[in-house]
DNA sequence: AAATCGGGGTC
DNA sequence: GACCCAGATTT
């Protein structure tokens, strides 16, 4: 048997069930892979159910106010996703008659969707023989061919993509795809791959030449950086505080958050009030501060690291509008300020 | 070509 | 700490 067949065979003793694979709906299958990417089937699991359930067709989150989206969102990550997910559903239902495009080429125009998703949906509901190409293939067939090419480079991204499309089953684009995919996954694993009872082990090449744990070759990534948040929770007397969006480019864009000040260096206590920013803010108005965490949270992300301080500030009358405290949990928000918020009023 | 964009899980 | 995850987009 060669590799392709092997592989949906395989995939048909040993698929797992998933909500996503009882379905060949457009809009199921989209909303299942921008989810999806970069991301775990348990961490993503629940959250497809969760937009599903609230949004069942593309004009129900169409509909939906793009707070809302990223409130359901929320802890999922890379939130691009969830704005262009947002952005992507009124296009196809306002201009496109909520009628997704059925071609490869006519979804790569969808924002979000880039060569795998597009790739994924065409094969997958549409049974065009285009072929996905994530971190799973990339493992796969790195291990399999015996191929070095790093796997995040402009040469390595055209090879492995070229391959793939020449291993693709015309028959069934649709389960060879997630075969690969799903091998890749619980088989031919990152770590300890159990190729004692692998279907391909007599014709893997890194298998023969010992080099399994060499593959798939990655130029490493770029450095992570250091940066220094503080975030003011104002407590004013009839129990408000002051919550605002990021609209900036950047992290957690559209997210909520307290009202934030970076410093180079760790801010001291003795220096909080003094602060230029602290006194912008509240000018003569009289507070009393104090600092909730002694000892930074260090809040970690792919590319930077964040020592963040979260200052509380007792005030009679806010500096602004502001919003009721009990209506924080209203707004979509980081997994960092939604930790405080759960430890800090909640306790 | 390299950087940016999250959060959770594993070893 | 390093690496990975059904990647896309911007710089």
């Amino acid at each position: 048997m060669n590799f392709s067949r092997t592989l949906t065979f395989w995939y048909s003793e040993h698929k797992r069930d998933m909500p996503w694979r009882n379905t060949k709906n457009p809009y199921n299958i989209w909303l299942s892979e921008i989810i999806l990417q970069q991301t775990q089937i348990t961490q993503g699991q629940p959250y497809y159910d969760a937009f599903v359930n609230k949004y069942p067709t593309v004009f129900d989150l169409a509909n939906a106010q793009e707070s809302e989206v990223l409130k359901l969102w929320q802890g999922l990550g890379y939130y691009s996703r969830a704005r262009n997910l947002h952005a992507s559903a009124k296009h196809v239902a306002n201009e496109l008659n909520g009628i997704f495009p059925n071609t490869y080429k006519d979804l790569l125009n969808l924002k979000g969707v880039g060569d795998y998703t597009a790739s994924a949906i065409a094969s997958i509901c549409f049974n065009e023989p285009t072929a996905v190409v994530d971190g799973n293939v990339y493992r796969v067939l790195s291990r399999y061919f015996g191929i070095d090419t790093p796997i995040n480079s402009t040469k390595g991204i055209k090879e492995f993509k070229t391959l793939a499309t020449s291993l693709i089953d015309h028959q069934n684009p649709s389960d060879y795809n997630q075969a690969i995919m799903e091998f890749g996954a619980i088989q031919c694993k990152p770590r300890n791959p159990n190729c004692n009872a692998c279907p391909l082990n007599e014709s893997c090449v890194a298998l023969q030449k010992n080099i399994i744990d060499q593959l798939p070759v990655k130029l490493k990534k770029t450095k992570i950086s250091t940066k220094y948040f503080n975030f003011i929770v104002m407590l004013s007397t009839d129990k408000k505080t002051i919550f605002q969006k990021r609209t900036h480019k950047g992290i957690w864009q559209n997210l909520y958050q307290f009202p934030l000040m970076e410093s180079e260096k760790k801010l001291k206590i003795a220096d909080f009030k003094k602060h230029p920013f602290i006194v912008s803010y509240f000018e003569d108005t009289p507070f009393e501060f104090s600092l909730y965490n002694n000892i930074d949270i260090v809040h970690k992300l792919s590319h930077q690291h964040l020592h963040t301080k979260f200052w509380i500030v007792e005030i009679d009358q806010l500096p602004q509008k502001g919003i009721p405290i009990a209506d924080l949990k209203r707004y979509p928000t980081s997994i960092l300020i939604s930790n405080f918020i759960d430890e800090f009023f909640d306790a």
